[in-house]
This record gives C-alpha cells, structure tokens and sequence, in this order.
DNA sequence: TTGTATGCGTTATCAG
DNA sequence: CTGATAACGCATACAA
C-alpha cells in the first residue's frame, strides 16, 4: 500500500511542464517535429522527476512485451544442477544483448503444465516461447502452433513424429553411437544402456545410437541391458544396481545424461566395481562438475550455453515477423575422452 | 505477422454471446449476481473460443503483475554453476505455489545494471523484486527504497552501514569462523584466505570470522596471507598460486565459496600438495559438486534452496500490504567435514 | 440481473 | 510544431 511513492507518469509531466501528454511522448520518443527547446524543457522535466514509462501500458499499447517465456519444471531436481542452468544462463545472455526479458513460469508439481503455457501465452505475457526437453506427441507444441505464437524448441521431435517446428537439437544418436563405439573398442562386450524416461523425444534417437553401435560391431541387442532412469542422480544409482544385479558380468555403462552417470558410478564403486579401469562409464551432457567427478567423466559433449544463445537468436527473427531461411539445426556432439572408460582387460600399472 | 490467430477477447464473446462485455467479465470471476444460465452460456462460449484473459490488459488495470523480479547477471560464469541456480530454483518453486512468475532480466557486460532496476521497477512491470549478494553501499537499494518497490534481500548490509531492509542471510562469520577453526584444530597455523571481490558486503563477514578464529587461537592476522578471488574457480586457482609463491610454508587455505576452493585444490595439487592429507582447504555453500570433488570438500553448508523459497514466502507479504514481523533473518551455517582438510602431521597410513 | 461509462498509461492518428 | 481524441483489453462504480 506505500507502494508507488515516485510513480511519475506523462500526465505528471504534462502538468509540470504544460504541453500536453501527447507532446511529452512525442518529445521523448525523439521524433523530429517537436521544439527543440520544448525537447530539453521535458527531457529536464522528466529527469527531475524521475519519470520512467509504465511498460504494462506499453506492452498493452503496442502489443508485444520485450519478453520472451521459459516454463520450467523448477521443481524437477534435474533442473538446479544439469541442463537448465546452462540453457538459461545462454538464453539470458543472448536476450539481455537484445533488451529482452526473461519469463519464467515455474509450474509447481500438483499443477497442469498446460494452464502456465495458456496463462502466459494466451495471456499475452510474452512475445515468444522457448521450449526444451521435447516430449512424444508434445501437446505444448500442438497448442503453441494453434496459438500462432512464436517459438522455438531445445530438441527435434521425436523419430517418426511430425517436426515442422524450429527447433535446436544435438545428434544425439551420433553422440551416443560414439560413447558406445569407444566402449566397444575398449574392449567391453557388456554394456548397460541408462536412458531417459520414454516420454521424453529424445530417449529413442539415443536408444537408437547405442542399438546402432551394437550392431556394427556384430553385438546383439539385450534389451534387458537398458533401464530407463530420471535424468538425475538417483536415477543413474538405482539404474547401474538395477542392470547390475541382471547382469552382474556387465564391464561399461552408457548413461544418457551426465547426472545419471555420475549417480551411476558411485552405486558401481560401491559394488566395488572399478570405474576407469576394469568398468567403462559415459555420460551425455558435459556439465562442468563432470570434470571434475572421480574419475572424471568421459563423456558425450553438447554446447548448451551455445544453443541457449542460439535459441533466442532464431527467435528473435520469428518474433520479428522475418521468416528464417535455417530453421532446423542440428548439431554434432563430441566425444571428451576423460578417464572413466577403462579397458575390459585390467591394465593397472600398465 | 501470423500471429494472434486465435487471440480472443471479452469483445468476441460479447458478440458471440449477445451480452455485454461487464457481464461476460463478471461471469467469468465468479460473481454472485449473474444469472446462473448466463453464466453456463457464457462459459461454454468461452471454452469454444478459447478465451483466455489478455494478462498484460490486467496488469495495467489492476496495477498489480503477479510476478517477481530478479535481475540477475547470467553473464557472470559463477551464475552457471553456483549458487544463483539454487536459489532460482527456490525462488522458482515458491513463486510457483503462489501463482507468482518470475521475471528474469539478464544484464549484458557493458550495460548498466541500474537501467535494468529503471526498466523494470520503475516501469511497473513486477510487484517485487529479489536482490542478491548486496554491495557496499548497494545503489541497488537506495533505489527501490526511493520508489517504494517492495523488495527483499538475499544477505545484509555491509558491517557499519545501514541496514533497514528486510533480508535472508547466513552468518558467515561465525561460519567461516568454524571453518577457520577446524583447520587450526587440526594443527595448520599457516592459513591463507581467499575471498570474495571486495565490493561485495559480505566479504567482511568472511574476513572478520577468519582473523577472530585466529586470534581466538593466538595467530597474528597476517594480510599478505588474504587474498581476493572472483568467486569462480579461476579466482580460487589464481589466488591458491598467489599465496603459494608468496607462503611456500602454507599449509591450508580458508576459501570464501566452494567454486574457488576447487579452483584453488587444482591449483595446489599442481603445485604438488596433498590436499586432504598434509593441506587443509575449505569452502563456502555446500554445492552439489562439492560433495564430489577429489578430494570432497570439507565446507560451510549454507541452505540456499531454503533461502530463496523464504525470500519469496517473505516478499509476498510485502508485496500484499501486510507488514511482517520477522524481517531480519540471520540463518545459521553448518560445518559439513568431508575430506579436504587434512592434519599438518602427515598422517599417510597412520 | 444486466448494461453504460470510465480509467489504467501509453502511443498513434489526425486536425489545428 | 502542438494538442485533442481514440484505442490497446480489462474490471469496476454506478445506473437501470
């Protein structure tokens, strides 16, 4: 209620001055036909008191809000240490180059996911969307393209699914094949696949890649060597114990996400396994703890703080009404060989 | 261009419905006095267009925003990894239990941060405002003070200066204190300081707890034994090298956050210390991370994800007009005793 | 029970 | 060069 003690409007500065609202706006917004001693009289008066322009009105006024939306599960655990942070920080870096803002909906676990998106889209909050961690048959999509609001997605459609969206993805199944192919060439015949869950689009592309890599080098396929996990610590923990009492000859572990590999790795040291040496371990993500993980993480690497920037930098376009020639990237992983990837024949002292 | 498809608003129903604009509004929020087949009639007309109540158009109506702002500088690489994704996601979850979103503005290097406060405090476009890690004479404050902009802070005031605003903070000196502590404990009278950029208020907090432990044990504060980091692990791994090159004899290092003691282990394992044996290091936060790095840090725990849900349970009163009564609150630390501090007597195998 | 009129603060159109 | 007026979409005081 003692809210608003300096809450200067142009009406204020109309009075103070005695040209009328119109003038002021004119004055400020630096259009041409205004006195330039009329300029500098309200630029004076407006300083002095401290004017700021009400940007609500404005976002009303001209229709479109400097902002754009992010909804994120804040309450998923995964979010305050993995992916998101990262996403974030290059998302807000990009939009702050461009003065835009960031609007971030964190949907408490009870709520409909869908009544943030119908809140802050519908509700004209934002000016475009930024969507991640794309899910089969994403009814967020569906109703972004009902809506026609501009957005742009962290991750392609799942494999078989319609995808005439923009989006940013990494290959994961390369990315994967890789991880699993440096496994293979180590030496290791047993290998556990830890996936994402199965809503999640990209779970199958790296499924995919693991499967892939199996069969060039004439392994078969288990699929009692694949569990599905929850993209966080625990979830690789429960994981590895889980594959690891099916398969208690298992010697490497390919995990789907940084996080799950490193929950991963403390229940396989635990079963006094030797992660690095005789057990063979990758992640996916290349979160910067994974550098420094015991052992350090070999790991699939994609440039999340890039594609956080790059999301917003085709957005920006969209929002714009410029319509893009490159709307679909795809972008290759790397491999970073560190030292959780032993060779299946103990080479201690070697 | 293609967008606003579907945008409709309480004048499409009007139409659609015959009725009028207030009527359709009132029914819509649940007024007694409307006629309950009206009411029916309106409803299903809304659900068949999908109306969905334009949020900016109630804003400036209301004067009210529903969201919290926070302004933050994801270009700080500290932003990724330490303690603002913790307490974001605090901030995030309880904002989202109180229908509250959060409004993310993300200053760019050469902006001035003050421009982004103007914009979005002065331009009405939150009804409260989270402000982290408080500066010396923070004009940050001074500001939504002059205004009136409910706000709250994460960490108080400078020691010596004014200190009327309501904030959540840890006592870091009695933590860093405890920290201190334990390394003389364990034999280490050659302990070295890194601390945060001075401009930053809590710094001297830090600074005091570590020269009362060690007068408390009967150590004479030597300032070419303190040095200034950034707060990420380059600021650690530089000052670890600075002390190092000018106190060959130390034997342990206080740092102010986790970020720079694992900078700083990098750098005097480099220098061939055993830390965790023969050096001593401790941190600051307790992250994620910290529990996993080699060795795991010995660290002053401080619950940031708590902090940040009781910055907002704090703000939202505030924000609604009812004064609080706890408006200060000083949160205690914990000392988490993991690994990294070992005893000055080599104890290898004892 | 419903409708008319007004205003939130801004910008754009148009007339003087 | 300047000002009156309307409109963005909604919610309320007041009238019918």
């Amino acid at each position: 209620m003692y809210d608003d003690i300096s809450m200067t409007r142009l009406k204020d500065l109309s009075q103070k001055t005695g040209f009328s609202i119109t003038t002021i706006s004119r004055a400020l917004a630096g259009y041409a036909d205004v006195n330039e001693q009329t300029r500098q009289q309200i630029i004076r008066a407006a300083h002095e008191m401290g004017y700021q322009p009400n940007e609500v009105a404005r976002q009303l006024r001209a229709q479109r809000t400097q902002t754009i939306g992010l909804i994120i599960p804040t309450h998923d655990h995964s979010f305050s240490e993995g992916f998101f942070n990262q996403l974030l920080r290059g998302i807000g870096d990009a939009a702050g180059e461009a003065r835009f803002d960031v609007l971030i909906s964190a949907r408490s676990p009870g709520d409909d996911e869908m009544d943030s998106y119908r809140r802050i889209v519908g509700g004209n909050r934002v000016d475009g969307i930024i969507l991640a961690r794309t899910r089969y048959q994403d009814e967020r999509i569906a109703y972004l393209r009902k809506v026609g609001m501009p957005f742009i997605v962290s991750g392609r459609a799942a494999p078989g699914e319609d995808c005439d969206f923009p989006y940013i993805d990494v290959d994961s199944q390369a990315g994967i094949h890789e991880a699993a192919i440096h496994l293979i060439r180590l030496g290791h015949r047993q290998i556990g696949l830890i996936l994402p869950p199965p809503e999640i689009a990209y779970t199958e592309f790296r499924r995919r890649g693991y499967a892939e890599a199996l069969a060039d080098a004439g392994l078969t396929y288990a699929p009692d060597l694949v569990v599905h996990g929850d993209l966080m610590r625990s979830g690789g923990y429960q994981g590895a114990i889980t594959l690891l009492e099916r398969h208690p000859d298992l010697t490497a572990l390919v995990c789907c996400n940084d996080l799950m590999a490193l929950g991963a790795m403390q229940a396989l040291q635990m079963y006094g396994r030797a992660v690095g040496d005789t057990f063979g371990v990758t992640g996916f993500d290349d979160l910067p703890i994974s550098e420094h993980s015991n052992p350090p993480l070999t790991t699939v690497r994609q440039p999340i703080y890039e594609i956080g920037r790059r999301l917003v930098e085709l957005l920006l376009p969209v929002i714009a009404g410029q319509p893009l020639q490159e709307t679909q990237i795809l972008l290759p992983t790397e491999l970073v060989i560190r030292e959780s990837c032993g060779a299946i024949s103990s080479r201690r002292g070697a």
